[in-house]
DNA sequence: ACTATTTTTTTCGAGCCTCGAATTAAATGG
DNA sequence: CCATTTAATTCGAGGCTCGAAAAAAATAGT
C-alpha cells in the first residue's frame, strides 16, 4: 500500500500516470492521455502545462500526421529529449559496452570496446567503465541534456540495493563495489543490476502481450541465469539480485557444478557442461571455463551427424532446464518463457527432452503447451533493459519531485 | 502503483491506515494514532468520529489502565465488536471445525466435529459447511452483530479467487465449488484458501518479529504444502492457490509420488514416503494413505531404538526437504522456516540431514544459520489464518466506503 | 470572405481533504 | 478552587480534482 496522506501526494501520483502514458506512447494529445488515464481534461491540462514549464514535456507544433480534421487539432505532447541523459553498460567477460540514451529514449552516443575481465584487477571495473562513459559522453554536441542516470548490467549476483557485483563468473574477484566509483566520478544515481533481470524487463518492454506480468527470461551462456517477472514485478531475492535458477538442484549428488557443488541445472546445462558430456569427460571432471564458440558449434555439428554423446550431452542440458522449469511452474503456476543467449542456437536438440521434462513432471501441463521463444543476442536486451530501468527511474523521480504550486503575480498590466 | 485520482482516495487511505492501527493495538487513544499514522491530531479526531458514527469503532470510557497522569486523558478506541461478525472453517479428512469470530477478532462460537471426508460426495462438502456454521451461529445471542464473511482453509489446490478446491487429497473427486453455495447459503462474500497459505499468515500475525517479510511455512503432514510470503506478501500461483512444495522434483525418476510423478519432495517426506521407506517397502510401492499417527509413532520408537531403515526413512525426508528449501533459498535468499503439523514430531530425526542438505547445496549459507522453529498442531493457525484474512478484508472493504460526507443541519435550536 | 460548426484546451468555481493554530475539554496539583 | 497540563475538537488556509463554461483553433459551407 502507498503510504501516502496528505493531497499532492495526488498530484504526484497523477504526474506518474501522465508520465507514463508519454513513456508509452511516443506523441500523445492531451485529450488522449485524458482518455488513457480517466483523469478529467482540466486536471491534464494543469498537470501539463506544469511539466511543460519543468521542460520535462515538449509540445510539437504543427507536423500533423493523418486525415485532417474539423475542429481544434489536437497539440501532441512527448517527453523532451534534452530534459535528461541516462548512461546504460553491459560489462561481459571480453566486452564493455555503453549506450548513452535521451530522456525520449533515443540512442546518442554508442561505444562497445574490449575488456578482459579475467585479467583484469577489481579496481580496473569501474574504472574502465568510467572512462568508457566519459568517452561517449564526449561525443555528444554540446546541446545534448545532462546525464542523470546510470544503469549497469552485469552476470552473476549483485545486491539488491545495486551497489556492488557480489559474485560474477567473468572474474574471480568478490564484493566489486560499483555504484559509489561511479557516483563520485558522475555526480548522479548509479545501480548495478544483475543481466537476466535486465533482459526480462527489456522483453516486458518490447512485447507486453508476450510477456506481460509473469514470464521467465532464461539465459543461455557459459552459465545459465534467469530473470523472473511475477504479477509484473521482478523477482528479486531479499538481499542479493537474482533468481539462482542455473544453481537450482537438478539431481542430489550428480554433475559437478562450476561452483563447486554437485547436481546444479547449470553442471548440465551451461556451456562447459555440455561440452563435457559430449566429449564424454566424466562428469566429475573439472568445467573448462574457456570454451569458444567454434567449439559449441563444433558439438551441434556432431549432433547433426549422429554422435551420440553429442545428442545425449543436449538432451540432458533439455532435461535439467526442463525440470528446473517444471519446479517453477509448480510453484507459480505455467508461463511463458524466453530462452536468450547463444545457448539457444542447440534448441533443436534441446527442445525435446526439455518440453518432456516439464510434461513428465507436471502432468496437468501439456509440455507443448508452454510458450517458449528464443532470443539468441542478449546484449542489445541487457542494454535495452538497462535503459529503460534508468528511464522510469528518471521518470518516477519526476513526477515525486512536484515543488509546491507557486502562481507568480505581477504588478504590470 | 494503486490507482487514485480523486482526493477522497486520500480520505479511505487514511481510513484504511487509522484502521490498520485499530487492528493490531486493541485500545488506542487518537493521540496514538496520530503518532502511529503520522497523520495530524485534527485528521483523526475528523476520521475517528466519522468511524464511531459509522459503529465501526468504539469509544471505551473510564477503565483506565496505567498511571493516573497529569492533564486530559486519552480516551482509548477499539474496533466495536458488534460491527460484524465472520467465520472460518477448516475442512480436513476427519473433521470440520467453525469458530466465529467478532469485528474485534475474539471467538464467540465453535464447533468441531467428525467429517468423512473420503466417503463424502462432493456436494456434501459445501452442504456440511453450510450446516456447520449455522450451527455455530445459531448459539449466538441476538445482540451479536451480522455474518459479514466465511473463509475456509483447506488442504490443497485451489484458484485464487478462492472459488474451488480443484484438487484435494482429502477427496477424489475435482473442483468442488465451495465460494457460490456458500455465499447464496449466507448471502455474504466467502472464499477458499490452501491452508498452508493460512499458516503463513497466522504465523506473519502472531510473531510478525521472527516471521517478517520473508519467511516460509511448511507443512509436515500425510503430504507436503508450504505457505510462502516474500516482501510481505503471499506468494500464490498465477492461477491456482499454492507453491506446490511438495511436488518440486527431488530427484528424477525418483520414489514414486501419490500424485503419479516420480522423484517429488512429498515422495520422501510424506507420512506415506517415510513409512514406505522404513518398512523397506520399495520406493516404486503405491502410496498408503491411511497411515495412523500410531504407526508414524512406532516408526519414530524403532528410529530411537536404533533401527536402520527408520533411521534412514527421517534422514531421506530431511534431505528432500533441505533441497527444496535450498532451492528456494537460491531462488530469493535464505529465510526462516517454520515446520508444522504432526510431522515435526520427528524433527530431532530430521533436523541433521536437512540442515547438511542445506549447507550441501548452498555454501553461501551456513546450514545451521537458518532459523527453524516447530508447530506440531497446524489447525489453530491455519483457523487463524482465515480469521485475520476475514478481518482484513472487512477492514478493507469498511475503509473503502466512504460515503459522501453529508453534513446534517436541523433547523432546531 | 465570412460565419457556423466542430473539436480541443483552458479557465473558473465548487467540493473534499489535510494541516496548523487556536480553542475547548477534562483531568491533577497545590 | 484555581493554575497547569494534556487530549481532542474546531476553524480557516491551501492544495487538488472535477464539471461546466469559455476560449482557441481548425474546417465546411455559402
Amino acid at each position: 500500500m502507498v503510504d501516502f496522506g496528505r493531497s499532492d501526494d495526488v498530484r504526484k501520483s497523477n504526474r506518474r500516470r501522465i508520465l507514463s502514458v508519454l513513456r508509452h506512447h511516443a506523441k500523445v494529445s492531451r485529450k488522449h492521455i485524458s482518455q488513457e488515464t480517466g483523469l478529467s481534461a482540466s486536471t491534464v491540462s494543469a498537470i501539463t502545462s506544469e511539466l511543460l514549464d519543468e521542460a520535462v514535456i515538449v509540445s510539437l507544433q504543427g507536423a500533423e500526421d493523418g486525415a485532417l480534421r474539423r475542429g481544434r487539432p489536437q497539440v501532441r505532447l512527448s517527453l523532451n529529449p534534452n530534459a535528461a541523459l541516462v548512461a546504460s553498460a553491459v560489462q561481459q567477460l571480453d566486452r564493455i559496452a555503453v549506450t548513452v540514451c535521451d530522456y525520449a529514449g533515443k540512442t546518442v552516443a554508442e561505444i562497445d570496446r574490449p575488456f578482459k575481465a579475467r585479467e583484469a584487477g577489481p579496481e580496473e571495473f569501474p574504472r574502465t567503465l568510467i572512462e568508457t562513459i566519459s568517452d561517449a559522453l564526449a561525443t555528444l554536441p554540446p546541446g545534448a541534456g545532462q546525464l542523470e542516470r546510470i544503469e549497469l548490467g552485469v552476470q552473476g549476483i549483485t545486491d539488491v540495493e545495486g551497489t556492488a557485483m557480489l559474485w560474477s563468473p567473468i572474474t574471480r574477484y568478490r564484493n566489486i563495489g560499483m555504484k559509489e566509483a561511479l557516483e563520485d566520478a558522475f555526480g548522479v544515481p548509479a545501480r548495478v543490476s544483475n543481466d537476466c533481470c535486465m533482459i526480462a524487463l527489456a522483453l516486458h518492454w518490447r512485447d507486453p502481450e508476450r510477456f506481460a506480468d509473469n514470464f521467465a527470461a532464461v539465459l543461455l551462456s557459459h552459465g545459465i541465469g534467469m530473470g523472473l517477472m511475477l504479477n509484473g514485478e521482478l523477482v528479486t531475492g531479499i538481499r542479493s539480485s537474482a533468481t539462482e535458477f542455473g544453481h537450482l538442484s537438478h539431481m542430489p549428488r550428480g554433475a559437478l557444478c562450476r561452483c563447486g557443488r554437485s547436481g546444479c541445472i547449470e553442471a548440465y546445462a551451461g556451456d562447459y557442461a555440455i561440452y563435457r558430456r559430449a566429449t564424454n569427460a566424466g562428469s566429475e571432471s573439472a568445467p573448462r571455463n574457456d570454451i569458444a564458440q567454434a567449439e559449441m558449434s563444433g558439438i551441434m555439428e556432431a549432433a547433426k551427424n549422429g554422435d551420440a554423446d553429442s545428442i545425449a550431452a543436449f538432451a540432458e542440458a533439455g532435461e535439467a532446464l526442463g525440470t528446473g522449469l517444471a519446479n517453477m511452474f509448480a510453484l507459480v503456476d505455467p508461463f511463458p518463457v524466453a530462452l536468450v543467449g547463444h545457448g539457444t542456437r542447440a534448441y533443436g536438440f534441446i527442445e525435446g527432452s526439455l518440453r518432456r521434462a516439464i510434461g513428465d513432471i507436471n502432468p496437468y501441463v501439456s509440455g507443448s503447451g508452454i510458450e517458449i521463444s528464443c532470443f539468441p543476442d542478449e546484449k542489445p536486451l541487457i542494454m535495452e533493459g538497462c535503459t529503460i530501468t534508468a528511464l522510469l527511474e528518471l521518470d518516477e523521480e519526476i513526477a515525486r519531485s512536484t515543488a509546491p504550486h507557486q502562481k507568480i503575480f505581477t504588478d504590470a498590466v
